[in-house]
DNA sequence: GCCGGTCCGTGCGGCAGCGCACACCCCCAT
DNA sequence: ATGGGGGTGTGCGCTGCCGCACGGACCGGC
């Protein structure tokens, strides 16, 4: 069950290559809350997620904070280590708790300066995440607080076994970069609406068509942009 | 005066490298305005710009747009050819006129496969660029139009030879995804502190460091991180 | 079963930015 | 020189979100 193929990525690797890189995969759990890695430090490994799910943030000198991009079991967290930079200014927190396979930075080097599939792979995924990146940045500049709530959740149970999110309004709302009150309101109203159910930490997504129909359009971009790109590793 | 080097990305390739490239380099002029590449077409030239400047763009379906990345002298549009997805949903248009230095995409294709110095410093410049739209992304949630326009402002100088920048507050507006009134505003606020003049279309910049000040910080985290990341192509 | 802390609901004043409308003015082309 | 059009200044009402404050409700632990 909880097995490296899990990852998408890595399902995507034919075969062989996987066989390979089989004995330097270590699985690990990534409980809440963990950093995976820390603004400006050293990235020492890439995690490759199975079940949890990694929140890439921002942080600003004032404490306030916005989410860039997700990372579930279709992704990669540390990209930095294959583009050369060994480090970024964005931080990595498990949002939702589970387990992943990491390798060593210096593995995933050796292996992605061979120049094969597994690099035209991880490229792909990195433009895909800069799609990601991309389309928050011009949400957050026109959507509202109601319609991105919608879009984070879409995203989140994409990236979960049931539609159902552990997750506090506080929590969510610092992923936004808005007011916790700004997601109690949005949340009231997908209640309302028939679309959510929740309680202290827990919601659970009862009508996903309406719950996509609610969100901004940069769900879909993303998520068609994805499958153009991947079209593999996006076959659930 | 105007040759390939004056491209900080090329003129960082060591010269065997750029010897073999040089008959391939093709200069063209980049009038205001031109569409270099459009979202979701496949992109058929990877440029270098010398002196003209290059936004990357995301429009909605309503029209709205944001600029996600500025691209100058520093750096290479067309990432998406060596990442392997061949075309983006963002559009790259020319904010500032002037020229530029392409390749065709097959030839940087073949060449990034070689996975040599050229491959290396690409993937950089790719983080770099990331790092800046994730920065957009959190600006365009936590900043206000006015520290916004200090950012884009020096943000085009940097990759100008003058302080001086050619561009109606319209147009600003479209690459902020704000009211062409609120940099109507912003901008008088700048011209009488003395921190800029302007006039019809052409905006001067006399007090860079107080421009500095006036910025939010996501324009200095950005430089930081480019620096770090291509510290030899940064030497200006 | 009670207690305490975490989480959620709600209200209020304030304000930045929006959409719209319109006046003015600079500049250039005829 | 003059008319026209693109670019800029300004005002107004509106709304979505912010910051703050506090009350209440839920839930887990003893």
């Amino acid at each position: 069950m909880d097995e490296p193929k899990r990852n998408l990525l890595l399902a995507a690797l034919a075969p062989a290559e996987l066989k390979r890189m089989r004995q330097h995969l270590e699985r690990v759990d990534m409980p809440l809350g963990k950093v995976v890695y820390e603004a400006g430090r050293l990235v020492e490994h890439v995690y490759f997620p199975t079940t949890g799910i990694v929140s890439l943030l921002y942080v600003l000198e004032n404490g306030a904070t916005a989410e860039i991009a997700v990372v579930g079991n279709e992704g990669v967290v540390g990209i930095s280590i294959f583009m050369g930079g060994e480090s970024t200014p964005s931080r990595a927190v498990v949002q939702s708790a589970g387990s992943a396979y990491r390798l060593s930075s210096q593995w995933v080097r050796d292996e992605f300066a061979r120049g094969g599939p597994m690099q035209h792979l991880m490229l792909r995924y990195t433009q895909s995440l800069i799609t990601q990146m991309a389309q928050t940045a011009i949400c957050n500049r026109h959507h509202s607080v109601d319609q991105q709530l919608c879009r984070w959740l879409l995203l989140s149970i994409d990236r979960l076994p049931d539609p159902e999110i552990l997750m506090t309004q506080e929590l969510i709302a610092n992923m936004l970069g808005v007011r916790r009150e700004g997601v109690t309101e949005a949340a009231g109203k997908l209640q309302n609406a028939g679309v959510i159910t929740y309680r202290r930490g827990h919601i659970k997504v009862l009508d996903r068509k309406q719950l996509e129909s609610m969100s901004c359009e940069c769900y879909e971009v993303v998520r068609v942009e994805t499958a153009r790109l991947l079209p593999r590793a996006l076959s659930r």
